[in-house]
DNA sequence: GCTAATTTGACTATTTTTGTCAAATAATAT
DNA sequence: ATATTATTTGACAAAAATAGTCAAATTAGC
């Protein structure tokens, strides 16, 4: 079985193992430390460019890092959802047949 | 090769086979026409109570419409995203780590 | 127990979503 | 062809969700 840390511990983890403090990479970042402490302990979502830079700063792969903050928003969409499980397959069976078909419907 | 029509074209063509108008559609949905017809042509989301709503009023299957309506809000998070296939197939492992241990992280 | 770091929560600003309305266009019927 | 009805368009407003600040409270490390 695999890893599946949020975004939240992973960034956490490697900013604790650089050593870096809340208020140091929050300043990086342009934020108050609240929001990243926050962001930490997924109370809150980054944005894309926040994700980037932490990348960035943290010397984490950003591509990985990405997946893990798009993964995590797609099941945001559908935390509560029953029918979520279906849907996502769905929407696979959707994005298969948009590459394959690179055209307009 | 199975369908794949959007939401929205799906409405028009059931509500139109019912001869039904925008005006009284819309009008129980409690809407302006001019939103039902942004829906029906994919210029605007319908949300999951109009998405209901409408099953019910056009006679199609709640939970198909429901999925259907789901997997566009997730191909919605996703569809600038060079990434977006990748993080799809990351959140249905999540999914399934998810539903396999009925339990928080 | 001090001091520095993090967390919490109340509050504000910004952005996104959802809707209205009226005018423009398209389709239908006379 | 024109009058009528249906749909579309776009500018705007209201409401909800998201992002952020700030200061006080809490926690962790000397």
């Amino acid at each position: 079985m695999k890893k599946d840390k949020s975004t939240g511990k992973i960034l956490r983890e490697k900013r604790e193992a650089k050593g870096l403090l809340l208020r140091q990479v929050a300043a990086k970042l342009d934020i108050d430390t609240a929001i990243l402490s926050k962001i930490e302990r997924s109370e809150r979502k980054a944005n894309k460019k926040q994700i980037i830079k932490l990348a960035e700063i943290l010397d984490l792969n950003e591509e990985e890092l990405l997946i893990q903050f798009l993964s995590e928003r797609i099941l945001y969409e559908i935390k509560d959802e029953e029918l979520g499980s279906k849907a996502l397959k769905a929407a696979e069976q959707k994005m298969k047949y948009i590459n394959k078909n690179k055209s307009g419907n």
